[in-house]
DNA sequence: CGTGTAAGGAATTCTGACACG
DNA sequence: CGTGTAAGGAATTCTGACACG
């Protein structure tokens, strides 16, 4: 679907750090919280998208305001499940309105 | 105006020869030869973008249907310039037809 | 000309741990 | 809990060169 260059686990974590401005100690940690999942080169270096790059500028904001990992990390899957309701809700509703069409 | 991911340097050589199914030695060869113009970190390891993977596929290609390496300059010249005629020339049917509504 | 390779060194990254708070 | 840091090692990258064709 979505699928694009924002999504290819390509960069490294220097590279990381200078982007979003944290060090790779706090990008080890949010990894080590589940915040982000970075992929591995055969070697192990660890390789970040784009996508994670935007996440990891989101995870730094919410802790500036005082969050904790563990909160970023519910509120997230909050977040999930009301996109996932809403998905569901949408595709009820196009299937209702398709019958009626018929 | 066009600057996105895309364009960014963020990839090291080694993805980028995954990416690209490239040798490093030739990554660098084309570099030699101006095709890439790769950034660097403070350190000297070079980065690329999305758009220099796309492109080193193009000369791979290229290069595959034994082109050489100056003609693919050449030749990319050849198209930047033809492009930039057209959009002069795209300009200036929009700048009169400007004056004629005014 | 285009590309592989061995060589030696430097830059980058990794993990586990100790520290502080 | 979140993050800095020194430690030792491994993976990655770099350059200049020789080789072959």
């Amino acid at each position: 679907m979505s699928s694009s260059y924002k999504d290819k686990k390509v960069i490294t974590i220097g590279v990381v750090s200078e982007l979003t401005g944290l060090s790779e100690r706090k990008i080890r940690y949010y990894e080590e919280r589940k915040l982000v999942y970075p992929e591995r080169t055969k070697g192990g270096t660890r390789k970040y998208s784009f996508l994670d790059v935007e996440r990891l500028v989101d995870i730094a904001n919410k802790m500036e305001d005082g969050m904790q990992t563990f909160e970023i990390r519910r509120m997230e899957q909050k977040q999930l499940k009301k996109k996932e309701v809403r998905e569901r809700m949408l595709r009820g509703q196009l299937n209702a309105a398709f019958k009626m069409r018929k």
